[in-house]
DNA sequence: ATAGGGTTAG
């Protein structure tokens, strides 16, 4: 029988442990001379193994059983049941399991103060977490490495801000590797890498020797950050170190490299890996899917044929791939691929298929699978909403942005971008600007540089330029190329020649590169006749990488994509495409329905 | 018999 066969059969008939253990303990008496053979072991240290045996399978409901029928429970038990939780992401029975053991006026010791403070980490309840420290201070052991380790990673994952985290830092007498790494993570994992590789530079000039914990932690740091120059000297040290074979390390390290933008060192990164798992495969897929979506989907099919089984975290990334090409049937096979694997239940995987359906054009399974979701997050929401309003349902938007609110969840940013870039293609002007102003007023969110260029866009568009001009004017802050690119749209719909060379000044004067910005003075140059400055323009242009500037549309038609630029000669098939069209158009004034979609006025 | 930090999606 192979090792996989023996472990699913005992993965649901957990009696031969005990078999095991007991063959364990008859080997360790008889080899151990000191102990007497014939004396069993107390049945509370019998039960605590099995007990972690069974979590270890996962199944806490025997664990707990268990635990319930045994007749004395010490300290070590009570921390078997915390940790076991923990260890299966339970962690609301943790506590509970903690706050019955002081209720039994059973008292905690170390083992147990760090485990139940990982719990209050997984729950992000601060609350919970300052109660474990005082306890850990009442019963003098708030000096344990480990507490203070658990002390430290819990206030810098619940708290707001670092500074108590740093404060149990700092008070740690000997500070190990475990400490540092534990800090950088804690600044890392709020999104401040920068501040995670300045401690990391602490740690190595303190010359305190760095790990695999360390090395993956500080270039995740660099990857948050993107800067493809430290992830480099660093991926350098971990070679230096002889950690070139620690998959975690090289995975952080294939990951820093796509987040960069350096697929190249990506896929040598990838080709030299001696062993790989899952994670190394989703890493790269993942990393495709932001820039090369159809080679994510060549990865994925790579990975299959070297004997690999796709996850959640590989599902969502091929989904987004099959929504950035806007390839429906791929897209329909890869949805029946999740719903065989039963990942169907995924909150976050349900997104990307809702993602996926509306950027292939097919709103109303969007809204399907968006209607038949047990739990929603604010994802889901968000993701609704982008998908209605890109199909130019600005009403739609509403209605889900304010049943969004009275179930409960709190809007962000990202949420009142979706609502007024949809009220701005909608023409809802006086609708989306009360929701800028509720964003202050009701939900406390400060608008940022692209919240103002979506209300300059929202007015632009509407033809009300001189207002979005004086809204730039008015900014607390100096506004940046979103809001000048989205008056700068305004002006070139409007023609406001003037207006629109200051806007496309200020765009220039802070992304000189942006090719889209020359394309738009020239065109305003040339519509004023200006055909000298026309043509200073276009020579501008032509010295720079200009290709992501080319407006891109495409068709997925029996299994093959067809994509085509304004005025494209697609080859033999374009006398075809033009017939279709002439026949779509006749169709349309026939209806007299054209303007369906955008002729949804305010009420 | 019980305890620590790291890597993948949205």
């Amino acid at each position: 029988m192979s090792a996989n066969k023996l472990a699913s059969s005992t993965r649901f008939h957990p009696i031969p442990l005990i078999i095991r253990n007991s063959l364990q303990w008859i080997n360790n008496s008889t080899t151990l001379q000191s102990t007497p053979p014939f004396t069993p072991k107390p049945p509370s240290i019998w039960a605590t193994n099995l007990i972690k045996s069974y979590f270890d399978r996962g199944l806490s409901k025997h664990a707990r059983n268990l635990f319930d029928e045994m007749p004395e429970r010490d300290v070590v038990a009570w921390t078997a049941m915390i940790v076991g939780f923990t260890s299966c992401n339970d962690y609301t029975q943790s506590w509970a399991v903690f706050c019955e053991m002081l209720r039994s006026d059973i008292h905690p010791n170390a083992f147990t103060l760090s485990s139940v403070l990982k719990a209050c980490k997984g729950m992000k309840a601060l609350s919970c977490g300052t109660l474990a420290h005082s306890l850990a201070t009442k019963h003098g052991i708030d000096g344990s490495m480990y507490v203070q380790n658990a002390l430290l990673d819990m206030y810098a994952t619940c708290c707001a801000t670092m500074d108590d985290a740093l404060t149990v830092f700092n008070d740690i007498p000997l500070k190990t590797a475990v400490s540092w790494t534990t800090l950088i993570a804690g600044f890392t994992h709020r999104g401040d890498g920068y501040s995670g590789l300045q401690v990391f530079r602490q740690m190595l000039l303190d010359n305190v020797e760095p790990n695999s914990f360390s090395f993956s932690i500080a270039v995740r740091a660099c990857a948050s950050i993107g800067s493809y120059a430290y992830g480099k000297q660093i991926h350098a040290a971990v070679t230096k170190y002889g950690l070139h074979s620690d998959i975690p390390v090289l995975n952080s390290i294939l990951d820093m490299y796509c987040r960069c933008n350096y697929l190249c060192d990506a896929k040598r990164c990838f080709g030299e890996m001696t062993r790989r798992n899952l994670i190394t495969w989703n890493t790269l897929i993942a990393g495709y899917e932001r820039s090369d979506s159809s080679e994510s989907l060549s990865l994925f099919s790579q990975m299959g044929s070297e004997g690999y089984e796709p996850n959640c975290f590989t599902f969502t990334s091929i989904t987004a791939a099959c929504a950035n090409l806007a390839v429906l049937g791929c897209g329909q096979q890869v949805h029946g691929g999740i719903i065989r694997r039963g990942f169907d239940n995924s909150v976050a995987l349900v997104n990307a298929l809702i993602d996926m359906y509306a950027k292939c054009g097919n709103i109303n399974d969007s809204h399907k699978l968006f209607c038949d979701m047990p739990q929603r997050d604010l994802v889901s929401w968000t993701t609704m909403m982008i998908g209605y309003g890109s199909h130019g349902y600005g009403k739609e938007v509403i209605k889900l942005f304010d049943e969004m609110v009275r179930s409960g969840i709190q809007p962000d940013r990202i949420v009142f971008m979706a609502v007024l870039s949809a009220c701005s293609h909608a023409g809802l002007v006086n609708k989306g600007l009360s929701y800028f102003r509720s964003m202050l007023e009701d939900y406390n969110l400060n608008p940022d540089h692209e919240i103002y260029g979506c209300v300059v866009d929202l007015l632009g568009r509407a033809g009300r330029v001189e207002e979005a001009f004086q809204l730039v004017e008015s900014m607390p802050f100096e506004p940046d190329e979103s809001v000048w690119g989205a008056l700068l749209g305004a002006c070139k719909a409007y023609e406001l020649s003037n207006l629109g060379k200051l806007a496309a000044q200020r765009v220039l004067d802070t992304r000189p590169n942006m090719a889209g910005t020359y394309l738009l003075l020239s065109n305003i140059y040339a519509a004023e006749g200006k055909w000298g400055e026309f043509a200073k323009m276009r020579k501008l242009m032509k010295g720079m990488d200009n290709k992501k500037e080319v407006g891109k549309s495409w068709i997925e038609i029996r299994n093959e994509v067809y994509s085509f630029v304004v005025g494209d000669k697609m080859g033999p098939h374009i006398e075809c495409v033009h017939k279709v069209l002439k026949l779509l158009i006749w169709h349309m004034k026939d209806d007299g329905d054209v303007t369906d979609l955008d002729s949804q006025h305010e009420s």
